[in-house]
DNA sequence: GAGCTTCTTGTAAGCGCTTACATTCCTGTG
DNA sequence: CACAGGAATGTAAGCGCTTACAAGAAGCTC
């Protein structure tokens, strides 16, 4: 087997037109049974598969789906991706994947490569990046979908959770619990609208009850990095009873902290995640924290871009996000 | 803008050839500077982008690299995907990902849509599948590499580590200190010659000790099933003094379980992972586990894979796995 | 300045596939 | 039984690109 067969081997097997061949892998009711028995031996025979770049250069269609998110090692992102290729999958399409790690020019970039491989649909995460990205995709009538946020009326419709809301929420549970000195440790803001949205949602929370805005430190992704933040946020403001994170992660790291500090949790300093990624529960205390369905948005999301591709028309589609109480949150002591 | 511009429309805006347009943009210096600048300067003009089906047609190369892995929940491949596509993407090649879900069966079918999409070469995670496979990619001369695993002289080259000897390892030094009754929960063998080189080694350094093969339970991937596995092991033999589980999700739900038992962990039972992923240090007691280089590994199988695929020769990389000696493996009491 | 090499550009043949259109072969009808 | 009409299949024209080969231009040697 010295090269792959193509249609015109299997035609030459099968006795028939190449025409022929192709109508039974495409359009199989349109060549009678005996015809296509004999087709589908000689494909058999000769491992044919079709060639995609050939079929794709006609059909102006691949059917791959492109994806760019920031990076794979946060498991939020490796779950709702898995989730969003199992849809494409057993749709047949591929996904061709491009990271950012989150940035916004890379990003650009990435969407543009993605574009001129053929790619027939792109998957975004968040809305926050330049105009020209949303005008690019536009001109090349290449339909995209946002996943991780959801925006009404943005710019391209959207399968997510309304961020500041959940974390309104969360933050609003905590007051009620008696919690007025607060510290948020957020991821970095710049170019990503699901952290912004985290840390307008706690403030809004905190301004609603007449509490005093959070002194907010901001930070890279990991565990140390949640660590060293609850240090600076404490240097800060010694007297915190509740520190919010912008991520379970970063939530993790300060509770290690937090305890290695001689502070226990919850009975001296409450602390928050967000997410709900598998450590959540893992970690002692297990961390009261909002469940985001990221299985849920990478499968509606795909869907979704399906239908787009497909020449349907999609509506974004807005998840909630559940409060999840566990331990590491707990009453102001005294209260 | 109707459709997109080709490299006809360009090389008539330009005044010269197809085949001129086509050298500008893929051998620059086979043509004169005047004529690139204006070819150029037409490309630009109608934001000209080529089409890659085309090329791909005729070059018969795609600049992609398609990866075959069991899932992307497992944080394990996460990452080393991240870090494999960190190196691709460098080089201006493109990532297609399938998931197997750890079904051979699933796993072929995608090496095989891999291949007909045009990949240029594949990733595939360990050496344990049938023969065919290996076949169909040496008839279709398609490069592909195993990485998680390593083998002299195996069907392909590999980037890894040894899975049984980095258990056996991990097993004799738990011997060392006291140990003689261990349980294993492992996670599911079949497919997986990763899984079943952990236990194989793991059984090979009590066989060295002398000591009794140790009970083995093999579950799904999950703290959950860590936990159920637990139970399972100590209904079997409620003396062990050692759990030796196969990977660090695992061994987190068993610890959380033995917690649940009121079994203090390492006091009254010693518990090992393998992974070290993030989590490891995180569980309470830390765990003692193995730690694996999944950065490095998918790393170097990139830089592998990529250098086959243009034609140069590759040799298998044997990276080692440390020992990562935490809290939850302890001397056995009142040795 | 004839004959040669070297460099630049053009011509045109595909790559493997889909599909509009043409052709052939059946059917059923009057 | 001739013929319309439909079903099955074949013919061949591209899709947008790369590249072998041809052709023309320019510089060189002797």
């Amino acid at each position: 087997m010295s090269k792959a067969p193509t249609l015109e081997d299997v035609a030459a097997a099968a006795g028939v037109s190449t025409a022929t061949v192709s109508r039974c892998l495409n359009t199989p009711d349109k060549v009678v049974a005996q015809t296509r028995r004999r087709v589908l031996a000689a494909v058999e025979a000769l491992g044919y598969a079709p060639n995609f770049s050939a079929r794709a250069l006609v059909a102006k269609r691949t059917q791959t789906i492109g994806a760019v998110i920031p990076t794979m090692e946060n498991a939020v992102f490796a779950e709702g991706i898995q989730a969003f290729q199992d849809v494409l999958q057993a749709q047949r399409f591929m996904l061709l994947i491009a990271s950012s790690g989150y940035d916004p020019k890379a990003e650009a970039d990435a969407v543009r490569t993605l574009v001129a491989r053929g790619a027939d649909g792109v998957l975004l995460i968040g809305f926050d990046r330049d105009d020209n990205v949303y005008e690019f995709l536009a001109s090349q009538r290449i339909p995209a979908v946002v996943a991780w946020a959801y925006k009404d009326g943005g710019p391209l419709p959207s399968v997510g959770f309304d961020n500041a809301a959940a974390m309104e929420r969360l933050v609003s549970h905590a007051i009620g619990l008696g919690h007025a000195r607060v510290g948020l440790i957020s991821g970095i803001q710049a170019g990503n609208d699901r952290a912004r949205a985290r840390v307008t949602g706690a403030q809004a929370a905190l301004g609603a009850a007449g509490i005093e805005a959070a002194t907010v430190v901001e930070t890279s992704y990991g565990f140390a990095q949640g660590g060293s933040a609850l240090d600076r946020l404490l240097d800060r403001d010694p007297d915190l009873t509740l520190v919010v994170c912008g991520n379970d992660v970063l939530a993790a790291g300060a509770v290690r902290r937090a305890r290695a500090l001689g502070l226990s949790v919850p009975a001296d300093l409450s602390i928050t995640g967000f997410d709900d990624i598998g450590l959540a529960e893992l970690v002692d205390p297990p961390l009261t924290t909002v469940r985001v369905p990221h299985r849920a948005m990478g499968q509606a999301a795909a869907e979704r871009l399906l239908a787009l591709v497909t020449g349907q028309s999609a509506h974004s589609l807005r998840l909630d996000a559940q409060l999840c109480l566990r331990e590491s949150l707990a009453k102001v002591r005294g209260k």
